[in-house]
RNA sequence: GGCUCCAUGGUCAAGUGGUUAAGACACCGCCCUUUCACGGCGGUAACACGGGUUCAAAUCCCGUUGGAGUCACCA
């Protein structure tokens, strides 16, 4: 058995969309798990859809998620170039259509955009076209005249119009088609460039790849690639479809709905490893009760035969759950590093930070969801009386004002205001009025705050606000309520 | 529309002829508790439908329905 090789060939068209990174993943794990080597080619044959910065992004983005590939544009490995567009430089695509061209397995085709245009046939919603072998007709002495006069051509593969082509999927299985199914494809552009089709198949022959790991949307193309490996004579790689990620509307991913790309996930505040655990159990499962992986773990543990074929929702409020784990088992310098940009961007005062990380560290999945559980730190927010209201607490507007009232005083007689103190000093207040804890810590979270929820109790909060901003909110308080309770005594 | 593929709770999924049909997210309830969260405990909820094969079918076969992919000088 020879080395396993695998590839993640995208193309730099933007950022990169989860199914690919999902792609990525399984081809990095494929070729980790049974030691072979990862390798990494940018398809970049559309010089239309190419974008600046993109081949930047794939690189990031790889990085990001640990990734590492073992040859690429900038790690040789004796195979290149690993760019697309340079090995078309190569002449390599024409050399091997032209080979393809000898044995009678394509043709030139000058067809213009017009003629095509008639072929096309409108079936259902859409429109579809499938080409005639036309230019299949002309005489040799008929190309090279076309060739001479510099008329723009295509080549285009030749499939037969009767029988059938099979191949077998790892996940699926054998799959057969008619092969009047097979459209001639266009193997050469009028560019010159390649087309996907091809250039995928003669770059991973000549790449030596092993596993052809690729989205299900290539399933039924594939008895075309196949075609081609025979007309070469090559060995065919071992196909390894991938069921496809959708949205909750089961619909491609979308841009609108935030889940399009790794970039787009990580701007909502998710971690990359949390990124790529998810990913990785979506479409594949290691069958125990285990969820959470580091990337190590799924080197070990991946296997392919397990895959699903049922395309996967890629639901947010799973993958936020996920992300939670991985905050809260996270080691606190990191989560503080994380953190900070966020916490500094919302409180512009000293205050321990650290104390106010810790207690928000259990309560968020996402990083963006710090500045709203500390911005009352900043300043209370304007906000409605009704929030004293608390049936379990049994508190109202009313007695909220009255027990802030009573205990004004006994806050400002209050020297030690760390946490344990304060807490003493309420309870003890409680007991003394045969007031239940809860009866007298609502009012005082709600008065230092203006919050409903909070990342702390009363005491702690005031503990980090100190002495003077709790006493000062909680006269705030006191002076709101009287003005917006309807009924005082 | 043709072709191909797919079908276990709302979602991710285990399951490969004999199971009380796992587990996780979400949801609900209880407990813990100075709010919320965390944590703990419990609950609701599924084999799309119809025929076969078999002593026995979520598992095998056929059909129906439903869904997805694809049908470019895009990848």
């Amino acid at each position: 058995m020879s080395k396993v090789r695998t590839r993640f060939a995208p193309s730099p068209t933007g950022r990169m969309h989860v199914g690919n990174l999902r792609t990525a993943l399984y081809a990095y794990l494929i070729a980790r798990h049974a030691g072979g080597d990862f390798i990494l080619r940018i398809e970049d044959t559309d010089q239309e859809r190419k974008l600046e910065g993109a081949e930047q992004i794939i690189y990031n983005t790889l990085d990001k998620a640990g990734l590492h590939h073992d040859e690429g544009p900038d790690k040789d490995g004796g195979v290149g170039p690993y760019i697309q567009s340079e090995r078309q430089a190569q002449g390599i695509y024409l050399e091997y259509a032209k080979k393809l061209i000898e044995k009678g397995e394509a043709y030139y085709c000058f067809c213009d955009q017009e003629r095509l245009d008639t072929l096309k046939v409108k079936s259902g919603d859409v429109t579809i076209s499938h080409y005639d072998k036309h230019c299949l007709q002309l005489s040799p002495e008929e190309v090279q005249a076309k060739l001479d006069a510099g008329v723009p051509y295509v080549i285009r593969q030749n499939n037969p119009t009767e029988g059938t082509t099979s191949f077998c999927d790892e996940i699926y299985g054998e799959i057969t088609v008619d092969n009047l199914e097979l459209d001639d494809m266009i193997l050469i552009k009028s560019d010159g460039y390649p087309t996907y089709n091809f250039a995928n198949v003669v770059d991973d022959h000549l790449m030596g790849i092993t596993h052809v790991v690729r989205g299900n949307e290539y399933l039924s193309s594939t008895p075309k690639y196949n075609r081609l490996y025979d007309a070469f004579g090559w060995e065919k790689p071992v196909y390894i479809h991938c069921p496809l990620i959708t949205d909750e509307d089961h619909q491609k991913l979308s841009k609108r709905k935030g889940h399009s790309s790794f970039e787009d996930l990580l701007e909502q505040g998710f971690l990359p490893e949390t990124i790529v655990n998810f990913v990785a159990l979506l479409g594949w499962s290691p069958g125990g009760e285990q969820e959470i992986f580091s990337l190590k773990e799924l080197e070990e543990i991946f296997d392919y035969t397990h895959m699903s074929k049922t395309p996967a929702v890629f639901d947010m409020k799973k993958i936020a759950w996920m992300n939670g784990e991985y905050i809260k088992a996270m080691d606190f310098d990191r989560f503080k590093d994380l953190a900070m940009p966020y916490v500094t961007e919302t409180i512009h005062r000293e205050m321990n930070f650290d104390k106010i990380l810790s207690m928000v560290k259990t309560r968020i999945e996402l990083f963006t969801e710090i500045p709203g559980h500390i911005d009352f730190f900043e300043a209370v927010a304007e906000y409605d009386v009704s929030m004293y209201k608390h049936k379990k607490m049994k508190t109202t507007p009313e007695t909220s004002w009255k027990v802030l009232k009573e205990i004004l005083p006994v806050i400002e007689a209050q020297d030690n205001f760390e946490n344990d103190a304060l807490y003493e000093m309420l309870v003890a207040f409680a007991k003394e009025h045969e007031y239940k804890n809860g009866y007298v810590m609502w009012p005082v979270r709600t008065a230092v705050s203006g919050k409903q929820m909070t990342p702390g109790g009363a005491t702690e909060l005031m503990e980090l606000l100190g002495k003077e901003e709790s006493i000062k909110r909680i006269q705030d308080a006191i002076a709101k309520l009287e003005a917006e309770t309807p009924c005082q005594d």
